[in-house]
DNA sequence: ATTAGCACTCTCATCAATAGAGTGCTAATT
DNA sequence: AATTAGCACTCTATTGATGAGAGTGCTAAT
């Protein structure tokens, strides 16, 4: 039992046809849309070998069949590439329109996540940059009031964070000012991981100038902390998705809601993804979730300055528009890595 | 025809009992479990009343009644306030733990939504603090690179704000903070809507000292122009409500998300809440959206220091219930604002 | 190796029959 | 005048039977 070309055929077309009707597909079906110059009798014998092969399925005994997720597999891997699709004029406008107004940060993630859902008919969702790699370029103390102080800090890649920072202990604004400054030239153009590790060290230095070293150390030690932060994620619109027939038994789309909102899940599906490659597709089960056996995830890297910052995702059933949605993906994952560049 | 007490009775009941059942209510139900010492033939006569007044409705000749939007709405404004639901412990733990740990501040908006969502098992939304009302208390402007001014703006309620600005020439840092002073001394504790309005003029003072007025005025520009800035809008999970026996069909459920999805949309509905009471309730076609026609939404507002900056929502069939929901608001309004203001 | 032919299996839509729920009306009762 | 028992009536929801249709797998011939 090998698998040749005709089969590998038979398998594309099963997939390409099933992807856009999401039914079943008959041997019939196959020879009369895919000029195979063979009969019906013989592509019904090619598939019984797929299935034999785990490659196709039926749904009932005397049903077309449907890919098993090792289809999908293949066709990824092998066929895809076979049937590239690019933008559209009005898709590619859509989407340079879209980041042509200068925007707030969280707003431009935003933006990006619904562009997706959009464009895929799909859920889109974004993982913001990670800023714990990324380098120390400046920061600010502002005061706010007698006990709150607004750090501002800014990185090399240009992203900015906030945080207010709670203090029972009067300091100037000089002061202030000056700690900034220590800080600044101790670690520009340090990690911030690694700023955090060493802060506790440089501080011994300098405190005895400003504050009790206890005060001081109050002021910044969780400035640094981004461990623990919460991954910022951001799902685009879910009204697309429900168009999808998969998802028509609300029962199913109910549990899978409920995966999909607690968004640890996601990010961790999408940090999964992409440990040694900037590009990934998760099939069905693949993903090692019962609830998302029904689901694939494609994921892609952007970048910030050429730095690989964070990920842009499809998730959608698993007859998703494999070529499109990384046609997709591509091409916003591109735009977005220029636009947080600069 | 007028409207008796035993009648009112039964409107409660009704309302009372398909908030939990979603089935239709016939007369044999009401006198079993709402001991009104009356047969169903009479309560039947009474809902007869009911429904030419427009308080109930029949699904189906043979069905049991339902309640109206009238039906509704009469209770909300006469009855609901007899069946008052407190929080349970539990309830009120939740929430008070969501709280503890302190949150960036769309961390918290983000949390609202969801608490909200989870809490009263329908869709939670939060409308973030609009700052145009909102009083200058701090301006920095910090030089990120060659051609790029970072501003950040504090106001008096504790909310700050962040804007990157493109310049296109040369300004020193000492220019910037001298014009950050400059605005700060000149606008402080204005709201930043009459900022806006007089900076031009104002500038006009100062321009000679530092650049050509050009300059200067491309660089705070739209700066505290937050009139067109879209309103930030946090949706908690969907989850919740895929349970809900009204949102069954999917085709209904798309149409629903789609619309809800289209963020302006609800903006629009919660700030026409908002414009003369601290709280309101829309029931089904009051909402005048016919997507909405089976859905209610509660808002109520949140202050900042005694000021009312944004409001929470929650958005679920006409059905829901409307005690529970309110307590639920109530409570969080409340814990938030402590929160927001510090 | 391929194909025509065909019996077989399973789904899906349709239809009729039936049970059950709840009504509205009428006439009797309080 | 208000309440109630009684009952015919209406509509829904469920069930089971039926038949058409789709697509298969196998066999025997090419």
């Amino acid at each position: 039992m090998v698998i040749n070309d005709r089969m590998k055929a038979i398998l594309n077309a099963v997939v390409y046809r099933y992807i856009t009707t999401a039914e079943p597909i008959g041997s019939e079906m196959i020879v009369k849309n895919y000029g195979l110059n063979v009969s019906s009798a013989t592509v019904r014998h090619d598939m019984l070998v797929l299935e034999k092969l785990g490659f196709l399925k039926k749904p009932h005994t005397s049903a077309g069949r449907v890919p098993t997720d090792k289809g999908y597999r293949f066709y990824v891997d092998n066929l895809m590439s076979k049937n590239v699709v690019n933008l559209s004029r009005a898709e590619q406008r859509e989407i340079v329109e879209q980041y042509k107004i200068r925007k707030e940060f969280n707003e431009v993630m935003r933006v990006t996540s619904k562009l997706i859902s959009r464009l895929t008919n799909n859920l889109g969702v974004v993982l913001a940059p990670n800023m714990v790699s990324d380098t120390l370029k400046d920061i600010r103390f502002i005061s706010l009031d007698n006990n709150r102080v607004l750090i501002t800090l800014i990185t090399n890649s240009g992203l900015f964070f906030q945080k207010i920072m709670k203090i029972n202990f009067d300091i100037s604004e000089d002061n202030l000012e000056a700690i900034a400054r220590i800080i600044k030239r101790e670690f520009y153009g340090k990690s911030l991981e690694i700023v955090n590790d060493e802060m506790l060290e440089k501080i011994y230095r300098y405190y005895f100038k400003y504050q009790t070293l206890e005060s001081i150390w109050k002021l910044i030690e969780n400035c640094f902390d981004f461990q623990d932060e919460e991954e910022n994620i951001f799902l685009g619109n879910r009204c697309y998705m429900l168009r999808q027939p998969e998802f028509k038994e609300i029962e199913k789309l109910n549990y899978l809601f409920d995966f999909i909102e607690e968004e640890k899940n996601l990010v961790q599906i999408i940090k999964k993804s992409l440990l040694n490659k900037q590009f990934d597709i998760v099939i069905g089960s693949e993903l090692g979730e019962k609830i998302m056996k029904d689901c694939s995830v494609i994921t892609r890297q952007y970048s910030i300055k050429g730095k690989p910052m964070g990920a842009i995702s499809v998730l959608g059933p698993t007859r998703m528009n494999y070529t499109k949605s990384v046609s997709i993906l591509d091409f916003i994952a591109t735009r977005l890595s220029e636009i947080l560049s600069e």
